[in-house]
RNA sequence: GGCCCCAUCGUCUAGCGGCUUAGGACGCCGCCCUCUCACGGCGGUAACGGGGAUUCGAAUUCCCCUGGGGCUACCA
């Protein structure tokens, strides 16, 4: 085995219960920069104990998503490792040796009372204004009550007992932070379908995996004192933590469905290269210490220290995200571009099986630099997969014009004369159109945009040229 | 309700007691380039939530208020 002991390990551990979404794919991000910068472990479990909410292709979906972002593993579901196996439901036997063990050393409990005994209890003490707590009901009882309510048919849960201290968590990103004892009470830590709860579960896992960093979202740090509860009783030692700020929505809610796009799958199919998507999450919660907006991976990496995540959660801009898509748009070397716009063109069913290669070359690279993202591409360029082009009333009234028609019949006639619709044949063609129309400027261009494109507004006229062909 | 976290331009953020007339980026606006739209270049707009305290000095430290968010399960 490896000399893990004085490696980092951290983990990122989704719950298959839907898609990679923006946030998870931050917390993600930043476990992988992190472990990579650190020349530690980065490690990918799933978190599927909660079978009912589990979905079927759930998880295989947000590995995918990942590898498209560049994000990859060390150990995992796919590719196994030393501390297998990466999902829960094949843990299960390890979470009941730690449990028996807990209760053997009266750690813990069986708890037999009904959930809808308890849920009653936690509504009735939130009426009182007062935080719901277990009464420690099932906590001594003796032999013969617990044989009566077993042949009663009650199920059993076992309960985490609770030690009467203060606990302090000490995260790297949030600081010291204090939760008093008042606030817990003995909690399940085997739900009576014999599968772990959550809390327990991650706390076996992260420690019998070694797991040394634990690096994941706000929403845990309210559980955090548990888990080191669990540990202190089970006397391991305790990981790092570190809570990472939100990400929320424009409206400052938890990003969901209804604020539009937020799963990464989403993103891939609106036509967002992976890198834009990491360089914009990556300065969602972090900075670099320069001005620097565009980062490769390497250096994120490099330039990754959780010293400069931000306490505070960040919105989600879908503008500035744009804005970056287009950059790296325009960074993609065109023949690569070409390749990845296809199936936009085709999804829309603009661009038939059976396409001039040197035409689509020549369409792409024309609107490279216009692209937020490349399902825009449909949108621009539909008119030049068309035979007729529609004339927009401004188009209709300028070519209405005595002057326009003069010059489009001297434009018509030379370019009849001209043997190749190339580019740079635009330019002598137009030189000479102007020199017999005696028009320049827009009185020369305008009426040829409309008459060629039917708007006036477009492309450079002289690759809307070599595009018609 | 209780507990916890957070608070600089509309948004992402820099700032970790004097270097700050608060810096950068997106957006927006204007100008330039230009046949138009974009791209690009240049410039502009815009912020320390409020109140105390500490200090010679506070965006930076402390307290209170306000606001936002999270959690409050036999969900993860």
């Amino acid at each position: 085995m490896n000399n893990y002991q004085n490696k980092i390990r951290a983990r990122f551990a989704p719950s298959p219960t839907g898609y990679l979404h923006i946030g998870g794919a931050r917390t993600a991000l930043f476990n992988f920069l992190f472990t990579k910068k650190n020349k530690g472990s980065f490690i990918l479990r799933i978190e599927d104990t909660d079978l009912e909410r589990s979905l079927e292709d759930s998880a295989e979906k947000i590995l995918e998503d990942l590898k498209w972002l560049g994000i990859n593993w060390d150990e995992g579901p796919d590719i196994g490792g030393d501390f297998g196996p990466y999902s829960q439901t094949q843990r299960l036997p390890l979470y009941h040796k730690y449990a028996e063990k807990l209760l053997k050393e009266g750690k813990a409990y069986y708890c037999y009372c009904a959930p809808e005994e308890l849920e009653e209890k936690r509504k009735s003490a939130l009426e009182r204004k007062e935080t719901p707590r277990y009464d420690g009901k099932c906590k001594n009882l003796t032999q013969s009550q617990r044989e009566k309510l077993i042949l009663d048919g009650r199920k059993k849960a076992l309960r985490f007992i609770v030690p009467e201290k203060d606990i302090i968590v000490e995260d790297l990103i949030k600081g010291k932070v204090e939760f008093k004892k008042e606030n817990f009470s003995d909690f399940i830590i085997l739900k009576s379908n014999l599968t772990p709860s959550y809390n327990f579960a991650v706390t076996i896992d992260d420690l019998s995996m070694r797991i040394n960093y634990v690096i994941r979202g706000d929403e845990h740090l309210i559980n955090t004192p548990r888990q080191i509860m669990l540990y202190e009783a089970l006397g391991e030692a305790l990981p790092k933590f570190a809570h990472l700020p939100m990400i929320l929505a424009a409206d400052h809610s938890k990003l969901s469905k209804r604020h539009g796009t937020t799963a990464v799958g989403e993103f891939r199919e609106e036509g967002f290269l992976p890198q834009a998507l990491i360089n914009y999450i990556a300065l969602l919660g972090w900075s670099p210490s320069g001005n620097q907006e565009f980062f490769s991976q390497e250096e994120l990496i490099q330039g990754f220290s959780l010293e400069r995540v931000a306490k505070n959660s960040a919105i989600f801009d879908k503008e500035k995200l744009k804005w970056m898509n287009n950059f790296y748009i325009k960074k993609t070397l065109p023949e690569d571009l070409v390749l990845q716009i296809v199936p936009f063109l085709k999804k829309s069913e603009l661009l038939k099986d059976n396409y001039d290669k040197k035409w689509l070359e020549n369409l792409v690279f024309s609107f490279q630099e216009n692209l937020n993202t490349l399902e825009e591409i449909v949108e621009l360029s539909k008119d030049f997969f068309k035979e007729k082009i529609m004339l927009t009333p401004e188009a209709l009234s300028l070519l209405n014009e005595e002057k326009s028609k003069n010059l489009l019949k001297v434009f018509k006639s030379l370019i009849q004369k001209e043997i190749e619709i190339i580019e740079s044949n635009f330019k002598i063609i137009i030189n000479e159109t102007q020199k017999i129309s005696a028009l320049k400027g827009k009185e020369l261009y305008m009426p040829i945009r409309a008459a060629l494109t039917g708007n006036l507004h477009g492309l450079e006229l002289a690759k809307v040229f070599s595009l018609l062909g």
